[in-house]
DNA sequence: CTGAAAGCGCTAACAT
DNA sequence: ATGTTAGCGCTTTCAG
């Protein structure tokens, strides 16, 4: 392996100038540069990258945990991190939980040894206190999720309102009985959901009815399962706002198996708009998460604390949108 | 920051000790080894990761180079490689191309400077004497693609049998007008699942139409589109197979949209077996990749070549499985 | 603008 | 079983 002192001693300059060519090139005078350079070429000299990060104690790389690859919303979070990253120079290293607690204590370790500059979390089960102390001590942002009480930088959407907005799309369609399909209830994210439809029933002087209120997991299964309860209740919703796109699915697939029609006689609003809301039949009818700049984002704050700016350091609400498409019956397919 | 000289003077022991107890604990006898690592424990001690993998040339690192995060096959191997890599204590880094030919240029470098121990390849378009050159001297595995004429460790199914599978399953259903929507040609897997497609019409005595064969690009919206073309068509096929998931979504929905049930009218079968094709009404009939297998044994091979066993640098060959579901009509729905 | 020299923290011969 | 020692290849003061 040819290195940097073979490259100094061939061109006759000192290590120092082939490292300045290097890393800093306006420093050195033009002449010499091309030499280097030239050499550099000549003998097909890689810099030991190892040595750099060692010396420096910096690896260009940063950390983004994961709970779930299969989860599109999270690839798409992903696609923007990595863009940004990129664009700078950064590596992206990924950390997938499966959704342990553990594992994110574990790739704590990786900051801590300064093995990458920063880390993305997409999950936060960790107990608040260590993260808060993580996130005094090294660049750490928060997306996707979100805890409540400690001031980490985050990127996300307002759940709440985009809830309401859900449900209210639902009320003034003239829905009155309207189910929510929540997400797993420990995410502050499925409660945030579930307090805007509350909110939305409340302010359309609507009763919230407990019993159309029910626990999914996100699943298309438990859409299915779920929505096939609330069929079989005495007085059945005619609408449902689930907390996510693919349990959107599962629950028209109950509507269907029971002989019902989608949106002719069950209503049906989703969550996140990844592709699965555009591809069902029916077009679901969903609130678009920014995934894609939620990722950049994230990526151009940690950046901003990685190069000692800590300004950035605040919590950021990034724009939802509510997307029309036929589950919901405000539009017409166009073969009806 | 604490270092392994402040354990060593702490615990009365040569910096020696102190980094056998934690690379080769069974070196150091009990005693001693628990005062260290009392002491380690005590101040807190981190090892500097970097140093480590500077002095060794090794980051139990590999690198796994992705052309589309999105593409949730490719997720699914992601898994795979992540939890075979996890079991070993390595850490899976993250390459995006894009479908950019220069990405994988680019982060061949990562493997040359020993940046990472070894590579998965989930695309290679690169010049495949390149890749030979770099497959000789590094820990190399393609996956999920697979090249011609160069002998690279492999792990993918046979997707001409593969593919001729699908059109034999049609053909038994009693079509004999089968169409075949392909992926992007320039891609091996799309040809040989055409390769298959034309094996199965030939041996069951079937005319191959070169109107029934279209390129689509995975996309929904190729789907969409090539099967609109082919509903125009004077003689339309009966049946159609799609080279993904996702275009078999495109075919069914352009079906609706012509007036026709699927799969009373058109009798369709995907690959893949994505989430999509179990969620998508109607369910659709595919062939499954072993896609979590795959990124498995990709990994493992790789381990194996990291570890300088070079036996395991063959073709590997992984069982696919037709799942029948209800888009093909060979299972009648539940409620019809 | 360039060179000399020190040393980052760890590992692995080799010696005891 | 443990200690001594010599670097790994780079970056970065500090001098010149």
């Amino acid at each position: 392996m040819v290195k940097m002192s073979d490259v100094a001693e061939k061109a006759n300059v000192s290590k120092a100038t082939v490292s300045r060519v290097l890393r800093n090139p306006e420093t050195v005078k033009k002449t010499t540069r091309d030499k280097v350079l030239a050499i550099i070429e000549q003998l097909n000299y890689q810099p030991n990258i190892l040595a750099r990060h060692f010396r420096r104690s910096e690896t260009n790389t940063i950390l983004v945990v994961i709970p779930n690859i299969l989860n599109t919303v999270f690839s798409h979070i992903l696609g923007g991190i990595e863009h940004e990253a990129g664009k700078h120079g950064y590596r992206v290293l990924l950390a997938n939980t499966n959704r342990q607690v553990e594992k994110e204590y574990e790739f704590l370790d990786h900051l801590k040894q300064r093995q990458v500059d920063g880390m993305i979390l997409l999950s936060a089960r960790m107990d608040k206190s260590v993260l808060y102390d993580v996130m005094k001590q090294y660049p750490v942002v928060l997306t996707a999720d979100y805890l409540e009480g400690i001031p980490i930088p985050t990127v996300t959407i307002d759940n709440v309102s985009s809830g309401r907005t859900a449900t209210e799309h639902l009320i003034k369609l003239g829905h009155s009985r309207i189910a929510h399909i929540t997400g797993p209830l420990h995410l502050l994210v499925s409660q945030d959901r579930l307090k805007g439809y509350r909110q939305a029933l409340l302010q359309n002087d609507l009763d919230v009815d407990n019993i159309l209120i029910q626990e999914g997991d996100f699943t298309h299964e438990s859409g299915y399962n779920q929505m096939t309860k609330l069929l079989a209740l005495e007085h059945p919703p005619t609408a449902v706002f689930s907390a996510n796109d693919e349990m959107a699915t599962g629950i028209i697939k109950a509507a269907k198996d029971h002989g019902l029609s989608v949106p002719e006689d069950l209503a049906v609003v989703g969550f996140d708009n990844v592709k699965l809301s555009a591809i069902y039949d029916p077009g679901i009818t969903t609130i678009a998460q920014p995934m894609f700049e939620m990722g950049n984002k994230a990526m151009e704050i940690l950046l901003h604390q990685i190069n000692g700016d800590d300004s950035c350091k605040k919590q950021y609400v990034l724009q939802n949108e509510l997307v029309i498409r036929e589950s919901c019956g405000a539009k017409r397919k166009n073969n009806s």
